[in-house]
DNA sequence: TGGATTTATGGCATTTTTGTGGCATTAGCG
DNA sequence: CGCTAATGCCACAAAAATGCCATAAATCCA
């Protein structure tokens, strides 16, 4: 699964994008200030990053964490987009010379960003060779995510699970050994149910101790949420 | 040296950006016409193209080229960023859509054109790929890809596929075993025509069974896209 | 311990995604 | 210009995924 990293400090504006993203289908993880995102990006390794440029306190928080990022060899060629208010040209002038792929005004409709978006991934898509890429994949202790496919494995066995359920089961993973609450394993508008979560959990425990029956990775925390269990 | 085609019918204009380029010391071979342009740019092979959108007596020669070099196996991944003199948002989507990378105006100053294909060039070269000649015919398990003329094999047999079909099975087969999504499946505007895709992959395990009634090798992966399944 | 609340489960309804055949449109070519 | 093949599009069918509900089980707390 692509996955994008939003930088915006407006808690709001960055919900918005997220959503968005979302509904791409895309996995999605948002960073709120310069700090968080230039240590965050490089170890969660993100195909594209979207970053604010009047980040922080500074005029130009984004300029600083996309030159920091430029500077990273883990991170010199990570496509990124400029998000911009401002629209005047300079911006993108300078975004672009410090080594940023392209801008999306915030003005203009998000799905000029989600075109913008596309547009990047395909041409990084272009120069992939296709041998040369092994399938990446995240190891979370017996359990090994593979984003590019959505699929996951139990102790090396495949496990076969849909969309929906890789969504939830990464965003337990990923955050291994921490709560997770109902809302933040939410797939779409929060508008649906709760048992939604509820039953993609049931049916992810289901597949994993078909492979596994002393599967207890996925702990519910009572009144809480759940959390993924380290083994 | 970079090379770079521009495509635009107003000899002025077309003669600025020349001056321009050539200022960045890049090599400049510029077309006034659509014809001139599909015909050229495939035998001259430049490293990104400068189109202008309001090519021609159509309001929209720029997108008609486009598409144009968007099929041709040579200018398939051709780098194009269109020149636009009006700004509305539609037109950027509308370009992304038909495969380009990114669009200018011909209003602002040229500064930012020089950018935008600064970093659009950066973006191809983080990838330069060793290139394995284009021409030779590749083998995945029972299928062979002869690129030359756009044909298939299937255990020695020749297939009878179009085009559009033999773009969808290469990109397929080239990265078997992988998962491609609908959009990567898809150059062309996916908001439009969502059922190409499926269209297409009918007609091919139509055709591949008409050969081998056991022919699994596409694989649905739902939810995800699909897959070529080596043998 | 007992009642309230939260979570688990199985089954089923709904929604989403994919497959199929047919037809309209378009591109390519003589 | 007109013919033919390719391509895209649509409506409907089939399959899969997802969400929902009633009820059972578990957990919490007074």
């Amino acid at each position: 699964m692509t996955h994008i990293a939003i930088v915006e400090d407006d808690p709001t504006l960055a919900s918005n994008y997220a959503d968005l993203l979302s509904r791409e289908k895309w996995e999605v993880t948002s960073f709120s200030s310069r700090e968080d995102a230039s240590i965050g990006i490089v170890s969660c390794h993100p195909d594209l990053a979207l970053i604010d440029v009047g980040l922080g306190a500074e005029e130009d928080g984004g300029f600083l964490l996309c030159r920091e990022l430029r500077m990273i060899p883990e991170t010199k060629t990570l496509p990124i987009i400029f998000l911009t208010s401002r629209s005047e040209q300079m911006d993108r002038i300078q975004g672009l010379n410090l080594g940023a792929d392209d801008y999306c005004s915030k003005d203009q409709s998000m799905d000029v960003t989600v075109a913008v978006i596309k547009a990047l991934l395909r041409r990084v898509d272009f120069s992939k060779l296709p041998d040369s890429n092994p399938r990446e994949s995240k190891k979370v202790g017996s359990l090994t995510l593979f984003p590019d496919d959505m699929r996951a494995s139990w102790k090396n066995i495949q496990v076969d699970i849909t969309v929906g359920e890789y969504d939830i089961l990464a965003k337990l993973a990923r955050h291994a050994g921490m709560l997770r609450t109902h809302d933040q394993l939410t797939i779409r508008d929060s508008v649906v149910s709760k048992n939604t979560v509820t039953s993609n959990i049931k049916r992810l425990r289901q597949k994993f101790e078909k492979i596994d029956p002393n599967f207890k990775a996925i702990q519910t925390e009572h009144g809480r949420g759940y959390s993924w269990k380290k083994d």
